[in-house]
DNA sequence: GCCAACGTTGGC
DNA sequence: GCCAACGTTGGC
């Protein structure tokens, strides 16, 4: 089992509209480094929800991969905001996975905290000029954000 | 709104 | 293949 963060932006797509869809395809990933982690990520692993660009920035709660990547059907989408015409059908480029609503955290677990606490050195998110919106998180690192929910 | 950091594009 | 220009991300 591995332990992933992605991020939002939640005037976008937040933690409360998971909860009521219950599930969500990830799509819009335009990063190629983004879409391998998904490509990698397996049924069953546990990924934090992060608000980015937010009033409360910070990881806000749990989801779980439902769906393994599979092609983004918003790349062929003219309309999309997320449409690539670069992208071919039967060779496409962008992936994404589901993910299912797990938790809301009873508070958000800031940056700033995240900045304070001892034993999350090396956590992706915290490296300087980071802007990827899906990491990999180390197991220990999982557990010590978890354990700062309440 | 600013701006640092980073990714992508395209001319050469 | 280099790199300047441009676009985007995301914290502040």
């Amino acid at each position: 089992m591995k332990y992933w963060m992605m991020k939002s932006e939640p005037d976008v797509f937040s933690i409360d509209d998971l909860q009521k869809k219950g599930l969500e395809p990830w799509n819009g990933v335009r990063n190629y480094q983004a879409r391998n982690f998904m490509r990698e990520m397996k049924l069953g692993d546990k990924v934090l929800f992060y608000h980015s660009n937010a009033k409360e920035i910070g990881v806000v709660g749990l989801m779980e991969v439902s769906k393994e990547a599979y092609p983004d059907p918003t790349q062929f989408l003219a309309k999309s905001e997320y449409y690539d015409p670069a992208s071919k059908k039967e060779d496409p480029r962008w992936s994404l996975v589901e993910v299912k609503f797990v938790e809301k955290f009873p508070r958000i677990v800031t940056l700033e905290m995240l900045k304070q606490t001892a034993g999350l050195d090396g956590l992706l998110l915290l490296r300087k000029g980071n802007r990827l919106s899906v990491t990999p998180v180390e197991a220990a690192h999982f557990k010590i954000i978890v354990g700062l929910k309440k």
